[in-house]
DNA sequence: TCTTAAACAGATTATTTTATCTGATTAAAG
DNA sequence: CTTTAATCAGATAAAATAATCTGTTTAAGA
């Protein structure tokens, strides 16, 4: 198998675009976000944790605690999610593997998919929480099967 | 961290491309690749022998034995070692981790992702070994830092 | 024919990622 | 003040991936 984003990353973004759908100011709590997108409600709630320590989600403890976005949804980007999550490397690193993969020593895919990469970083890039919110709610209203 | 391609296909993907750098018929060791291209040599030699059970390689045992392609390089798409190792599942799969990402349920990212993924898909798909052939040699020149 | 060097097969180990558990702290609400 | 429901912290478990090991079969070459 093959992955782009590991899950930690794949339910942090998920989690994220829920709460920009929920509204600036609304709290969550990682039980409701668990329940409502069918994924381990610890394990979100360990990812939202880390996201709070990176400043891009805000927490309030005790009853009627939970999560929210710690800035405006058209501040926050795609990409800071992943980098808070997975990191960059995937936007720096050579995608078959060698070693040392630069413009001097490049790889046989270097120029090609360093194309399709700087694609990939640009949207990521463009797309903000506040962007998505539409098709966030629509995916959302059609999450149980 | 996140990732393209499995360990697993990138070695599968070096190994071949060296392969094809070799010349058509020649016979390697995996050894020598494993040595060439600082991979372990047991795990590539497993890849090569799945490798060989996707009819994309093909093997000789016993002394002077090794591994060579089984067609012309001009035959071997990107898109094959990657399909007969990691799977087209990536292409496949809603890269937020959403189920039933369709379009009629598209996730947030649906669309812009999707055609970032066919590019990607017709990049593999259009590129062969034996259109690598130069820059495979380039780089493998410099392989040892 | 014997030695050597290779693929091959299957089991095992190690590492990383994913997921869960246990208990502590915090704060709202009766 | 007590109950309840949440985050939080740290340990642990489970699963997947990466890597290694052990021994067998095969074939070239001295």
């Amino acid at each position: 198998m093959t992955v782009i984003f590991s899950k930690k990353c794949e339910y942090g973004l998920q989690a994220v675009l829920f709460l920009s759908a929920k509204g600036t100011g609304e709290v969550v709590s990682a039980d409701e976000i668990a329940k409502r997108l069918n994924i381990p409600k610890e394990f979100v709630s360990k990812i939202l944790q880390s996201l709070t320590e990176s400043g891009l989600v805000s927490s309030r403890k005790g009853k009627a605690g939970g999560f929210s976005l710690a800035k405006h949804p058209a501040l926050i980007r795609l990409i800071d999610v992943v980098a808070a999550i997975d990191g960059l490397a995937i936007f720096n690193s050579c995608v078959l593997g060698f070693p040392n993969c630069s413009p001097d020593h490049p790889c046989p895919l270097h120029e090609k998919w360093g194309q399709l990469r700087s694609s990939a970083y640009s949207m990521l890039t463009e797309q903000t929480l506040d962007q998505l919110k539409e098709k966030t709610l629509n995916k959302i209203a059609h999450l149980e099967a």
